[in-house]
DNA sequence: ACCTGAACACCGTTCAAGT
DNA sequence: ACCTGAACACCGTTCAAGT
């Protein structure tokens, strides 16, 4: 009954800006699945079809706030600092981890959503990349090792975060079916079982990131003897 | 104008079972993510709140599809034949990513969509797992590191896997802009970095596996020293 | 007990205006 | 050039029937 009257907006009140920090805010209150056109635009004040004004579609407008995100990310990145190759990597992948595993929208963006970056992510992203190769090729190993390593670490650790974030929205079964679960194994040989295996906790993090070094320093000394 | 008559169906015509056969036929011609209750319930023949009959929601329907999921996941896992627990994990974690690379249902079902179990899926996923750490701690592993090599090998696996699926259903930037975004580093040190690094292939995968085994094999030998 | 269409509140997007 | 509501085709789910 009391007709929905909202002023309508002067030119130019609107920008792309506004609209990409007002998705962020909204995105942050509920969650990157609850960010939706009608209620960005009653959040933003604005008629919902202006959006499309200046984002032809909900894609664009997340693939533009997917390269904000990476640039918050590295933002927080802190500068390698570490001499050891090692210690660069522990640093590097610990942070990585720390940083989207604090930000639930960032990882849904940067992680989560799509591996279809602008060129000015894949510039920061390849940068970064960079930076830990050459420390690793300065202290013995080849090009060729060096990207693999980072890429098998950045699998891994993407992988926990991707596993953390499910855990985080979607919960897992609760112990007592869990335990109930692991009863019904004909021979539970180790009880260690009934720990959830298929979580990630910081532990187990440092279990895989750890012995990745480990099989990574073996690999150094091969390599080096070859030369 | 021809009205949209369809038969009414026989009391009992209908079937939990045949209701997830459908779902996954409608979800093979499409994705996942294209499975609708409308949809589904055109695939079936059947007014759409039929369905809700069997299953209370859409997630209860996706549940019960997981677990069929998983059920055919395990039931396509050839078993262990290695002798040697390098041997093992190797076969297995090739396998496991094999099985769910070649469909994509499954892998999203049992990978990317919840982490939320049955009490069945939970079963059968712990019997697995007990099975390789059993391997391992026969062969000198205790049954505490077993555990862990186990859980970095699956976060591993299941992040490769994650990765792949986002760039099947994403696709990713065209090689032209990503040469640009590459170009466009200041100092480019290693002519390696053009290559996709953030993707994952075979020979990344491959060498992930192979490293994590080498770290495995030294931790494995200072275990054994400690005894 | 089992099957059904109409209806509701949502969504992304387009159209045809208004200023 | 920029902002807008009405409208469209979809979605998951509920209701109030029908048989």
């Amino acid at each position: 009954m009391p007709a929905p009257v909202r002023q309508r907006r002067a030119r130019g009140s609107i920008t792309p800006e506004a609209v990409i920090n007002g998705a962020f805010e909204l995105a942050k209150t509920e969650t990157l699945d609850g960010l939706s056109m009608p209620r960005l635009a009653r959040h933003l004040d604005v008629g919902v079809t202006s959006i499309y004004w200046y984002f032809k579609s909900k894609d664009e407008l997340l693939d533009t706030l997917t390269a904000e995100a990476f640039r918050r990310f590295y933002g927080q990145m802190p500068p390698l600092t570490g001499r050891r190759w090692d210690d660069v990597l522990r640093e590097f992948f610990r942070g990585f981890r720390r940083i989207l595993r604090g930000d639930d929208v960032l990882c849904d963006l940067c992680i989560m959503r799509t591996m279809r970056h602008t060129e000015e992510t894949i510039t920061l992203t390849t940068a970064r990349i960079e930076e830990v190769v050459e420390i690793l090729v300065e202290q013995g190993f080849s090009a060729e090792t060096a990207h693999e390593a980072y890429s098998a670490l950045s699998v891994y650790t993407r992988g926990c975060l991707f596993i953390e974030r499910l855990i985080r929205v979607h919960g897992i079964p609760d112990p007592q079916s869990r335990a109930r679960a692991v009863a019904a194994i004909s021979a539970p040989a180790y009880p260690g079982v009934t720990r959830l295996t298929t979580m990630v906790e910081d532990e187990n993090f440092e279990f895989g990131l750890e012995n990745a070094i480990r099989g990574l320093r073996t690999l150094r000394t091969a390599e080096k003897r070859e030369r």
